[in-house]
DNA sequence: TCACATTTGTGATTTTTGTCACATAGTTAT
DNA sequence: ATAACTATGTGACAAAAATCACAAATGTGA
């Protein structure tokens, strides 16, 4: 079974992005080449990718956004729409919950849990706070698969537990911790750190050797 | 010239931020089999990792936690410390400013800037903000070379290219577009969007298949 | 109609990344 | 001593990811 890469799901995700856009501008086709320049890639991987999905193209024409975007929406979305919980309301947590306020409706935080007294029976950025103690139990009722950590780190195992105790197979993950769950539960940490240290590391080379093309 | 690949430089970044752990419980020795069970690696790979900066364990005692953090951090970190200029102080940037707030010392970020009359001139989070008519200038002048992109997509390009233009040879990049910049300039993006469409894919698939044990 | 330009789809190839496996070296016990 | 362990360093190998390059498909224009 050809299973698809990780990597190609998320360009998958950025190509969808930026046909969106393309749409709102009134295009209705766009080519491979185009689409690599808007997210950075190569004409042939974009055409590798949509290969996976098994969506074609027709020569000289390049592909047709409303059905491309089609393709890839009913590729990586449940029909029947997702929801998220989010544990953790602090700087992080409310931050990212008013980002996906009003978010696409097929992807909605639609729980978010904390410790704090000051937060829980709250709703907040549109979506209610509650206590950590239901998050197992709430999860597990309405069968919500996909989690977000914005915890402290020391928490954060913990928390990846009771998530995958309440019945929760996917992870978004924050905390500069490595979360030690099941094989068969996905985890996608965001370190926002060894980001900054890494683009620290590359202006740094770029002082050592004030010459060098590299990228 | 063996040049040490981006993916290397992010472990680096996580194991020296175990190893300073590992320091804080007391120990002073670990072995490559440790540190990969706490980064989420194999021993063969942190070995190479660890190969490629020159720092040498010793067999059976494995590696020193004092000496290869030292290794580590003179091989990723500029002597002379380095500032971080972070535009856009919205929920997002704020939250980046609190967390980083009173970080280790050779990493600061000593500027923000936003275009809200409501933000400039204040110190929000220990940092002071500036207006974003001023972020050449200051950037240029402090020698700042890192800076951290938390603007609206729509003014992100903007934004970055007047890092570019004030000297900034490194940038993290919150803003979900593809920055069109030269080429000596290392772009670090986070797209917490992508993670979190990709982590629902995976929860999809889940239930899409029920029973198989893929990661 | 036919030469020509443009773009897709994909086999072949290259480059990058990670793993294996084992010689080497340090440690312990007898 | 020396046998039995344990862990490193690294050449050889395997897997994954990206790129190349070209046949096939589509449109253009004389
Ligand atoms: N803020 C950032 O920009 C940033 C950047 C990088 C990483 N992170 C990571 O994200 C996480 C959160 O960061 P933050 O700045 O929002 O921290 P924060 O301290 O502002 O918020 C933490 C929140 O988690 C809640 N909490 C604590 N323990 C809990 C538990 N067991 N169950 C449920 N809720 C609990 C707290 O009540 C608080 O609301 C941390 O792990 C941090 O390392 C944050
Ligand atoms: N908040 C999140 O969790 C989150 C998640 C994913 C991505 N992002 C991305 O991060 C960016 C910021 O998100 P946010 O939620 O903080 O948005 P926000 O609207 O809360 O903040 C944007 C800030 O940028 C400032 N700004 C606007 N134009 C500017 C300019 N030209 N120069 C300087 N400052 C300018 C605004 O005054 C405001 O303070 C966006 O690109 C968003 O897509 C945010």
């Amino acid at each position: 079974m050809p299973s698809i890469s990780g990597k190609t799901i998320g360009r998958l995700c950025v190509y969808r992005r930026q046909l969106q856009r393309l749409r709102d501008e009134g295009k209705s086709n766009v080519y491979s080449h185009q689409l690599a320049a808007l997210t950075g890639g190569s004409a042939a991987q974009v055409r590798r990718d949509l290969m996976a999905i098994g969506y074609r193209g027709t020569p000289y024409h390049g592909y047709r956004i409303d059905e491309l975007s089609g393709s890839i929406a009913s590729f990586l979305d449940d029909p029947d729409g997702q929801e998220v919980a989010l544990v953790g309301l602090g700087n992080l947590g409310r931050a990212i919950l008013a980002y996906f306020d009003g978010w696409r409706p097929h992807l909605t935080i639609t729980a978010a849990f904390d410790v704090d007294p000051g937060k829980v029976d709250r709703v907040i950025h549109g979506c209610k706070c509650y206590a950590i103690a239901k998050l197992e139990s709430i999860t597990r009722r309405r069968k919500i698969a996909v989690g977000v950590i914005c915890v402290p780190a020391r928490e954060a195992q913990t928390v990846a537990e009771k998530l995958a105790g309440g019945g929760v197979k996917a992870i978004v993950n924050f905390a500069p911790r490595r979360l030690h769950l099941p094989d068969d539960i996905y985890v996608e940490d965001i370190d926002v750190t060894t980001a900054l240290e890494k683009a620290a590391f590359f202006a740094l080379e770029h002082k050592r050797q004030p010459d060098s093309k590299a990228k």
